[in-house]
RNA sequence: GGGCUCGUGGCUUAGCUUGGAUAAAGCACCGGCCUUCUAAGCCGGGGAUCGCGGGUUCGAAUCCCGCCGAGUCCGCCA
């Protein structure tokens, strides 16, 4: 509902400055905490016309009429040189009917968008850098389809890297562990396939032909190949379920070159592009010249193989044609091949995707490294988030049976975690501290799960006494400041969705959802609504109601569950 | 060495794109609040020359330049 205040304010504003015959860029509207809506649009005004800008905000104000009715405005006022807009009761009850009905604030169908997260390689389990990725590309992935987009969510798979064709190789000697979760087991055989290769490197030949093979398509080696991959996938994909999130597709890089459009891409690139030609004797290599990259991209070997760069322009080109929107969730690592993607999609006038570059989760003993051992699996932290969350349940509910204990264990350990990871902007570099990590009690999630939960549990209440609470309610009795302060950042939600789509900011979810429970805190503290007379107690039982249903909305658009009880 | 990113109370962060109303939260710390809907809560308090130095501006955490510190990339790897 905030959206179509903001946009009546927009609408008001103009008029006046016609009306006033100022020439304006922008608006300059923005939430303050001295109004519900600001604009500091006199203070740009005041640099043209040479007049102080309180001056102007006063001659706005003249000129700005607000309508008799069928307004969201109560009420605009210059204060100095800010322009102050005010809801009126009409917007409080709105958006209390909204919410209760149901009815979705936003645009709906604005094209289709698809998303690449996670995109790890499958030669091991998950650790929490990918987590970092596959956060915030679910939850981005959530707030785009609130936003009224249609999302599908890519898996890249880079099937076709050296690693793979070593767990190819190490599978054909060596055992999986079926007693293991399937990515680890194809880890243990990376690792040990890796030590075998270190004694003696000329199995590196085997491992060339396989890979050589593979993208030949000879068919033994492909049937191989995919058992291996689709084995750590399942893996992976289980760690990926646990903590809510899946992909709609998995795209395999390989299917690019197979089908001919890495082919395509190279036979394009030559005509359209800048490039050289590298080398002697059997062949030579393809360089292309990208403008404001220094270095040339290599997108042929001399050998004529492919490279990983070029298929992923192949699995660009192919994204593009099927939606309006491309972004790619990428790690710090990966800035220049974004850069790479974007010039070469150029060349190859293909849209160029938008990229949401996040900086490394690193360890207090150093940066990650799985052959090093400097690593800490997802599964591994889930695993003792959950046995953490256990036990601040059990401390706190013994009433509870133990399979309820361990349900909200698991909401609220994968909540604190997924807010964890999606609180900070994306380009801050993470320490993580895993004995911080567990701490539960100083959680934002279990902060807002707890909020929905203490709704749920006066709605309960209510239930049960009164069965049809809600009939007939007033909701022009709510004037208590906490009320009024809860209905605003109730309308809010389509307010913050719309931010964080249009800026691709998951983190700005998480403090909406922070502020939320804040202000539904406030009011619990502040009204009682079981123990109050009947009329105001319907009343509040609404608001209790619409706070319930926006708190377990922003909840999901988190990806975070929302229990009924804690 | 060059490119990009980050540097905000003791700790973790928001705000920076688009400069403006006392720099905003959480954690930690100190002090209060459970005979009324779950205290994973609420109220109060102390604590920040917004990395350092210059510049632009009526006004800078925000824009520009330099420096320092951290991260990351600079393969016919992925």
């Amino acid at each position: 509902m905030f959206l179509e205040f903001k946009k009546e304010v927009e609408h008001l504003l103009k008029k006046a400055l016609d009306n006033a015959s100022y020439e304006y860029k922008e608006l300059d509207l923005e939430e303050s905490e001295h109004a519900d809506i600001s604009s500091r649009v006199a203070f740009f005004l005041a640099r043209t016309y040479k007049k102080p800008p309180e001056i102007i905000a006063e001659d706005i104000i003249n000129h700005l009429e607000i309508p008799a009715k069928n307004t969201l405005i109560s009420n605009a006022v210059a204060a100095g040189p800010y322009i102050n807009f005010y809801v009126n009761d009409s917007f409080l009850h709105k958006t209390l009917q909204r919410i209760k009905e149901g009815i979705e604030t936003v645009e709906r169908k604005r094209g289709k968008i698809i998303i690449e997260h996670t995109s790890a390689n499958p030669d091991g389990p998950l650790h929490i850098g990918h987590l970092r990725n596959a956060i915030i590309g679910d939850v981005l992935a959530r707030v785009l389809k609130r936003a009224g987009f249609d999302v599908e969510t890519h898996f890249y798979v880079n099937d076709m890297g050296r690693q793979i064709g070593v767990v190819v190789w190490g599978a054909e000697r060596i055992a999986f562990d079926e007693t293991k979760k399937a990515d680890l087991a194809v880890a243990d055989v990376y690792i040990a396939a890796n030590r075998l290769i270190e004694e003696n490197t000329e199995f590196l030949n085997d491992v060339e032909e396989l890979m050589r093979k593979y993208e030949a398509g000879d068919e033994a080696v492909v049937r191989k190949y995919e058992a291996v991959v689709k084995k750590c996938l399942s893996g992976i994909q289980a760690s990926l379920q646990r903590l809510n999130i899946r992909h709609d597709l998995f795209a395999w890089e390989s299917e690019f070159v197979r089908g001919g459009a890495v082919e395509e891409v190279i036979e394009e690139l030559k005509q359209k592009g800048d490039i050289k030609f590298d080398g002697s004797g059997s062949g030579s290599a393809l360089l292309l010249h990208l403008e404001g990259i220094e270095k040339e991209l290599v997108i042929q070997r001399t050998d004529g193989t492919s490279l990983y760069t070029t298929r992923d322009l192949a699995y660009h080109r192919w994204k593009s044609g099927r939606c309006d929107r491309v972004i790619d969730i990428f790690g710090k690592d990966h800035e220049l091949v974004s850069q790479q993607l974007a010039k070469g999609l150029q060349i190859l006038e293909v849209k160029v995707p938008e990229f949401v570059i996040f900086a490394f989760v690193s360890l207090p003993t150093g940066s990650l490294s799985t052959r090093a051992g400097r690593y800490i699996s997802a599964d591994k932290l889930i695993e003792k988030i959950e046995t953490r969350a256990y036990e601040e349940v059990d401390k706190r509910r013994k009433d509870l049976d133990e399979s309820k204990k361990h349900e909200i264990a698991r909401k609220v350990g994968i909540g604190a975690l997924r807010h964890d990871m999606v609180k900070v902007s994306p380009d801050k570099h993470i320490v993580f501290d895993f004995d911080d990590a567990l701490d539960i009690e100083k959680k934002g999630a279990p902060f807002i799960q707890y909020s929905h939960a203490r709704a749920c549990s006066i709605l309960k209440v209510a239930e049960e006494k009164w069965q049809s609470l809600i009939q007939g309610y007033d909701t022009s009795l709510l004037h208590e400041e906490s009320e009024i302060e809860l209905i605003k950042k109730l309308s809010k939600l389509g307010y913050a969705i719309e931010e964080a789509s249009s800026e691709l900011k998951s983190h700005l979810i998480a403090k909406y959802a922070r502020e939320l429970a804040e202000s539904f805190n406030l009011f619990y503290k502040d009204c009682p609504v079981l123990n109050t007379d009947a009329t105001l107690r319907k009343a509040r039982l609404v608001l209790v109601e619409c706070a319930k249903i926006v708190l377990s909305d922003v909840l999901d658009v988190l990806g975070i569950e929302a229990p009924k009880e804690m």
